[in-house]
DNA sequence: ACCTGAACACCGTTCAAGT
DNA sequence: ACCTGAACACCGTTCAAGT
């Protein structure tokens, strides 16, 4: 595992470039999450292994346990840092129904961008805590459109679950759906009974972005 | 690995009581997936493992793999399983709306009864999977309300989201959610200006079967 | 304080071999 | 046709040991 040739790699002294020979590897909490991230943008959740991190990062794998304690919290310093971004897009609207509208436009928005990091969430279990920053952020403006209280929290737990059912709907891998839907025995009794063209409407993708935006705004509304 | 004593035990020619010495196991594919199940839904999503489903079988690992394939095939099967259950309930009410109303509301029931099992598809990101038989049996109903082709599959996508929404926040695992979540810059920065009742709101856990169902309404209600 | 190698207890999957 | 053991290439995590 030693490194005998490229010894001006180690003059350079490049964050992480010190290979595993040499004692400290100079690199903290916060660059472990970061090539994480790295790697789960580049390679999607299910590259996340912490011997694989460990060989990115020229170290071994123990030292990440180090500096970050387990694999769950990895997975949760990353959905942090992500739901972070997330916060901070700037609201758009005068009126607050469109302010509402446009903060959940941005999870939506953010979420679909790093999708990697979003079915990593998913997988976890915890895209809930995806949208912490999120929550606060959309509470401040049902308040300003005057709900408070219970009404507040029951509106935005419809938001949420509405944000997330699509999300769920946009980012499911294709490839693990099996082409073969009619095998099952209901789908085949009562196929015969559906119009033509709505057999049809059912088998193309749709257009999610704008059904997003009208299904939504009909729960939001449903709580003005 | 041979196992000596309880001759008896060969003598009953109990389905899978063959230990592994003896050639034949007796043991079909669906026998398999039964068993599955059964783990699934008394140990959690995270206890099927092909190793432990085959000890559960008295099998060599490898047999499971002669007849279901590979773990995804295996998970696919436990899912057109509980699907075609879910599928089975009479849809209840006279008037369309309200038949839609009951179908959507058996998933959410239905998936909701059998947790682990809704968690694994979920985890597998066949959610969608779940719901192929369901699909049919809402387009049905939604074709009874008037609405075909491209006006009956946006409907039944709205509904789709939402519901998978709400099964997202029912199902999360809490254990996963870390308690302090205002360690969040966001977080620590906008609470102040929240009303003191929003904060308590948001703290306590909302009756999500109540939301649920007038969330779903206005949705269904916005395709009518 | 920071980092390592070795080891433990697991995975899914393949494959040659047995009956 | 059905089932096995051994092996490959991975996991997450712990722990005693090094500097």
């Amino acid at each position: 595992m030693a490194q005998p040739a490229k010894r001006a790699e180690t003059a350079k002294r490049v964050k992480g470039a010190t290979p595993g020979t040499g004692r400290r590897a100079g690199l903290d909490r916060a660059d472990m999450v970061a090539k994480a991230i790295e790697l789960v943008e580049a390679e999607g959740p299910d590259a996340l292994s912490m011997r694989r991190l460990a060989t990115e990062l020229n170290v071994a794998t123990t030292t990440i346990y180090w500096h970050v304690g387990s694999r769950d919290e990895l997975v949760t310093e990353i959905i942090r840092h992500q739901s972070e971004r997330l916060a901070a897009r700037p609201i758009k609207g005068k009126k607050p129904r469109d302010r509402i509208m446009s903060a959940a436009t941005h999870i939506w928005e953010s979420s679909i961008e790093h999708r990697a990091i979003t079915s990593l969430a998913h997988q976890a279990g915890s895209s809930s805590l995806l949208q912490y920053p999120f929550e606060v952020v959309l509470a401040t403006e049902l308040e300003a459109a005057g709900l408070v209280g219970p009404e507040a929290a029951l509106a935005l737990q419809s938001i949420r679950a509405t944000v997330t059912g699509f999300l769920v709907l946009a980012l499911r891998d294709e490839s693990s759906i099996p082409r073969d839907r009619r095998t099952t025995a209901v789908w085949a009794a009562s196929e015969a009974e559906l119009d033509r063209s709505t057999l049809d409407a059912l088998a193309t993708e749709p257009d999610l972005n704008k059904l997003f935006e009208i299904t939504l705004q009909a729960v939001i509304d449903n709580h003005l």
